[in-house]
DNA sequence: TGTACATCAGTGAACGCGCGTTCACTGATGTAC
DNA sequence: TGTACATCAGTGAACGCGCGTTCACTGATGTAC
């Protein structure tokens, strides 16, 4: 963002819209330096440096890296519940309703890798605000899929109750497979293996959910 | 471990002890300290300040604050191998596995709860040779739980690649109630919630692993 | 048992460095007339 | 359209502070004789 006078640029766009860029810049910067740390270890002079921007420059966007995490959890959440809405457009077959969530989460993990990464991290490492944010999303998350699984055929008169720990299970054994195929990174048939296994995973809940609740 | 003129004490103890009591203040010191945020945000002189040594004392008993993580890896996995082997001593009828390993859980999550939070955090959070530490431990207490889980009835065909997914698949369940456990805190209906949560979870898949994998 | 020497857990001064935050500033962009 | 003024994203100096690490040290404990 920063222009010398051996670089004026053409620089068409508005001084908002430049601003916006930079808050971007700022965003990007925090999500790429604290990969491989937590948000508690990341410092608002990296993330300055990172951007190339002086680092009072910083308060010009955010009041501490805290508030900066809060605005990450938003987005990354927002990027979620976008992937549910794939999974509900497919509108699978009975049959294939585990396959298709699954390639729907497989290709939002590579498509925004640094902000899964960013929440399981930051769910357990960051500052409480944001752990206590992050807590509160995925219980709407939660919530939400709980309200999907009402709609199978088989679950029309389980509680309230029962569909929420199923889909805290569902939630659960996916962030795992997610979390999982990040580490696996750049090594496909790894990659392979663990989509196999939440298939399998995912079946054996779902048959026993329906088999087990039917019994009671 | 500081002693002064003003405080002499009778000091029994041999040098070795005293080390290994100083050693001790500090693994505890670290696991204290970093609750709340993580070790790649502890600093050596922190933990020196809270044992109550001077910063470069530290050094007599660690290289680096990494080095540290490690050791707290080390007997974090211990007391997880302890907890595995109490549940095999309770060597259960079949229908009350669930029930006695759900206990045998939050038994040792009450008694190791700063192990417990350690772990959960620095698997995602950790210095590098922490994480890669932490999953090669968690590696091996699957593999140790799918052995485990092939003398249950039912499982005698099974091929030790779907004991792995569904031993995962119960680590996965089993972690995620323990973190819910501990954030929890002093809640007791809250956590008799979580119990009762993860009891019907386990059952669902054991339900649903016996009769999905009869199928095939 | 007594003495002389070795070991080593913990000390304390010192270093250069990156940190968050304050403050007064600059100069391009935006706006009112 | 041109001018005078307001806004505000980014600057740069300065501050006190906690950081990891170095080094030479002290003095109680341990050991060899």
């Amino acid at each position: 963002m920063v222009l010398t006078s051996e670089n004026p640029g053409p620089r068409p766009e508005s001084r908002a819209e430049r601003k916006e860029q930079t808050r971007r810049a700022i965003l990007d910067a925090a999500l790429r330096l604290c990969e491989g740390s937590s948000l508690v270890a990341l410092s608002l002079r990296q993330v300055a440096k990172e951007v190339g921007i002086v680092p009072t420059g910083f308060y010009r966007h955010f009041e501490s890296i805290e508030a900066l995490g809060l605005a990450l959890v938003e987005e990354s959440f927002v990027s979620l519940r976008e992937m549910l809405r794939d999974v509900r457009l497919h509108d699978p077959a009975y049959d294939d309703l585990i396959d298709s969530s699954i390639d729907v989460l497989i290709a939002h993990v590579h498509a925004q890798q640094a902000h899964f990464a960013f929440i399981a991290r930051e769910r357990e490492a960051g500052p409480p605000a944001v752990r206590e944010a992050i807590a509160r999303s995925i219980e709407l998350f939660e919530r939400e899929l709980a309200s999907d699984l009402q709609r199978l055929p088989g679950t029309d008169a389980w509680t309230t109750e029962d569909l929420r720990i199923l889909s805290n299970l569902f939630v659960t054994a996916l962030v795992a497979t997610a979390v999982a195929v990040l580490h696996a990174g750049e090594e496909p048939e790894e990659e392979k293996r663990l989509v196999e296994s939440a298939r399998t995973q995912l079946r054996m809940v779902l048959v026993g959910a329906l088999s087990w609740r039917s019994e009671r």
